[in-house]
Order: C-alpha cells, then sequence, then structure tokens
DNA sequence: TTCTCGATTGTCT
DNA sequence: GACAATCGAGAAA
C-alpha cells in the first residue's frame, strides 16, 4: 500500500489535515519488529495560534525546533516523565503545525504490542490515548523527528474512510472562556469505536 | 544552575 | 472520583 506523499503533509490546513489522517494506517518499524494500526483519534495543534501547543505565540526552542521544520516528520516527546507522545508535523517550513495521534485500531504485530503493554489479552486500552499507543507501538523519543517516508515510522493509505457521520469534532474543553481559542484546538475521533480515548461519550 | 509543571495513565478509595 | 508516579523542557536567577 502506498505511503502518504510528502505533499500530503504541507496542507496548511492542520484541522483539515487531521480529520483526514482517520482511517489511515501507523505503521512502526522497531528493532525489527513492525506494528501497526488504524487511526481513529487525533487532535489538531495549531501552531502559534493555539494556546496549548508548544509553538504558541511563536515560541521556538530546541525541542520544538521540531515542529517548525516542513511537513512529513515526527515529533514525540516524553509527558509527565512516563509518556512517549506522537505527533505528526504538517504544513510548511517554519509553520509549527502538528497533529497528535491519539488512539489506533492495532492492525498489525498486536501480540508485540500486548508484549510491551505487558497485557495477556487485547482490550481497547491498549493503544487508546496517546501515551498508550506509543507505548504499544515501541515508540521513544528516538523517533522524534524522523521522516514519514522512512523505514522506521510511516503512515499508508489504504482506502479506509470513514463516513462524515462516523467522526466526532469536539472542541477542547476549558477554553470557553477565550472565543477567539474556542475554534482552534480540535479533537477528532471515530464515533463509538473501542480504540478512542476516553471522550468517547456522545 | 535551580525550580515548576505538563498535549497522561493506572491504581486506590 | 481522586491522586500519585516521574523526568526533561522552559523560564527565572
Amino acid at each position: 500500500m502506498p505511503k502518504l506523499p510528502f505533499s500530503f503533509y504541507q496542507q496548511e490546513n492542520v484541522v483539515q489535515l487531521a480529520v483526514e489522517l482517520l482511517g489511515k494506517q501507523l505503521f512502526t518499524l522497531i528493532d525489527g519488529k513492525l506494528t501497526g494500526g488504524t487511526i481513529v483519534e487525533t487532535e489538531a495543534y495549531n501552531g502559534v495560534i493555539d494556546k496549548a501547543s508548544h509553538a504558541y505565540n511563536g515560541r521556538y526552542t530546541p525541542r520544538t525546533s521540531t515542529m517548525y521544520e516542513a511537513g512529513g516528520i515526527s515529533y514525540v516527546y516524553l509527558c509527565y516523565g512516563i509518556h512517549h507522545l506522537f505527533n505528526v508535523v504538517t504544513a510548511g517550513k517554519n509553520n509549527p503545525h502538528a497533529v497528535l495521534i491519539r488512539g489506533i485500531e492495532p492492525t498489525i504485530g498486536v501480540d508485540i504490542m500486548l508484549a510491551r503493554r505487558k497485557m495477556s489479552a487485547p482490550a481497547g486500552r491498549m493503544t487508546a490515548g496517546p501515551g498508550a499507543l506509543a507505548q504499544a507501538m515501541g515508540i521513544n523519543k528516538d523517533l522524534n523527528a524522523k521522516d514519514l517516508l522512512g523505514d522506521e515510522v510511516w503512515i499508508e493509505d489504504n482506502g479506509i474512510h470513514f463516513p462524515s457521520d462516523q467522526i466526532i469534532a469536539a472542541p477542547r474543553v476549558g477554553v470557553d472562556y477565550a472565543e477567539e481559542h474556542a475554534l482552534l484546538p480540535w479533537r477528532f475521533f471515530v464515533k463509538g469505536n473501542p480504540y478512542v480515548s476516553k471522550p468517547n461519550k456522545f
């Protein structure tokens, strides 16, 4: 199946791109172990105007410099000292947009993911949530700034397309006070999918 | 150099 | 439902 082309990641509309990533296949080849799954939950981080983004207001640091690169690479970082979060950098250079991958539905290497998660049987929580899915797929900060057209981590399009009425768009909680920010951060997930993290109630 | 806190999750009550 | 675990980035000094 074809990997998503470089041009796909150059879109300036990170919100729309976050929607389009739903249904795509995310793969990692770590230490010779192949794992992959269907993306079922994403969250858009709209660069300098997104208050929740690391690059908010043009903040540029060694860590966030990855987000300023041209789209089509990964952005991985450690949160709470425990969890690795996997993002896809999008848009052109110096436009720090990113999409956080929050949930996948495992399709390849399920047993490997179970072992990494130290679980004995498949369950929804295996890959539901950004920290959990990163652990399941063996993602760590060594995967930061990797080319998504490379052979360690990549995304394929196998034609899966969720109907629009199955895709839920949920604004981030706690931004009601700031009307200009209320539109910016968006979370998207597939309705009723067991591999979506908590805010699955609708 | 030092201090605070986070794009979270799992466990205990 | 509430809270602890845990460490590196970012900001201040």
